[in-house]
DNA sequence: GCAAAAGTGTTGTGACTACACCCATGG
DNA sequence: CCATGGGTGTAGTCACAACACTTTTGC
């Protein structure tokens, strides 16, 4: 049957690193693998790529046929390419060719699903070359927050200065000046206030926040001179 | 008869944007189609990949079958990923999805190949989408000019600073400073002397400028903080 | 009033820009 | 000695880090 026949050219698959930040921690979604190879061991979801769809829709097939994803949550996810992983032997069942994806989902969303710390993560525990995706995924949203407004995919609409430096301080895993950081973003013309105070939910005395929108929802990056 | 069955999975191809400076401009190298589509069309190198090569051999390989590129040149070449273009009829043979590489050469080069000046090709007179990857590969180089040290991939061991200030004017598409120039770039440790004069060839009087040398040549990146 | 958290102001340091000036060589 | 291009110094401006201070709330 031509389906035992060895294929000549690679297969093309996609894997998806969502990153979500929450308790002032990076979170990744998993899923535990039912298949060989790796059967029973939690993995980045991925598919292979079909001749209709383009990468990204399979992107986002991986995460609801995978993961459990609601279709409805796609929207509010923000999905971009990272880099395309090709090492020869990276799938045992044969020659596969991945395209990594970095997935942000805002921390309001109530997912059903499997979130597991970033940072545990990085002991060679991942199958395949899912850890070294998944550090190119991090990677890249550290190197992101600092000359774009790509937080404004991890953050509600509005939100408090301090939830914004919280995320910050988790992607680049330091602390930062809260003086500082608040004049910076405000003055780099990313973010200002909506003059809405904000509910102080679980506040224990203290003044109540402003809540503060980002000026651009769309990802853009700040323009930067050399000389 | 099995090879005239409609593919089930998209045909994974790599196609290249070999770059390189010369008088001021940025030139790329380009090679004349003979098949269908597009035949008789200037475009960018590109082939299959096949099952037992890694990307980036295959990004080698469209360079020495297309460009007519001679291998020994190969180790000379600095190959890196761009990104994966997978519009759905980017190919009207059928569904492909490319990996897009940057390539650099140094001038000092003689290669008998076909190159043409970067400027005169964002017209929409390039076949496939080549133009949208030659624009990828531009501007993945002019990022990389302002935080790494890849110039040190297009222009020889040791250089004249001005012949450094040149790549950067036309890569960036504008004129730089000269005196910040020289300084910028000796206080970030990026350059050093080598103490050693230029021969002065076309110099029509002057003082001999010294030849300086990147002080690493692995592509590496300076680090910027965040706060 | 006091603690807690938000928000503002200040000051020293270092980087960047623009520009003027000095140095060394060929003709 | 002068034109030409390499190389150096400086002053104003701006961004940034560190830190102190003020404001507004709950208790």
């Amino acid at each position: 049957m031509a389906s035992q026949k060895p294929l000549e050219r690679p297969v093309l698959a996609v894997d998806v690193a969502v990153l979500r930040v929450e308790d002032g921690r990076l979170w990744v979604l998993l899923h535990r693998r039912r298949e060989e190879p790796f059967p029973n061991a939690l993995a980045l979801p991925g598919v292979a790529v079909q001749v209709e769809e383009t990468l990204r829709e399979a992107a986002a097939r991986a995460l609801t046929d995978k993961a459990s994803l609601a279709r409805e949550l796609l929207r509010d996810l923000h999905l971009e390419q990272l880099a395309t992983f090709d090492a020869l032997f990276r799938d045992p069942r044969g020659r596969t060719i991945s395209v990594a994806y970095l997935g942000l989902v805002r921390s309001a969303l109530g997912l059903d699903v499997s979130w597991h710390q970033v940072q545990d993560l990085l002991d060679g525990s991942l199958p395949f070359d899912h850890q070294q995706i998944l550090e190119t995924a991090v990677d890249r949203l550290r190197g992101k927050l600092r000359y774009t407004n790509i937080a404004a995919q991890i953050l509600p609409p509005t939100f408090r200065i301090e939830q914004l430096q919280g995320v910050y301080e988790a992607v680049l895993g330091r602390s930062l000046n809260r003086a500082n950081f608040r004049s910076k973003l405000l003055k780099l013309g990313l973010i200002e206030q909506t003059g809405i105070l904000s509910e102080a939910v679980g506040q224990q005395g203290g003044r109540p926040p402003y809540l503060y929108r980002f000026v651009t929802m769309e990802v853009e990056a700040q323009d930067r001179d050399f000389l």
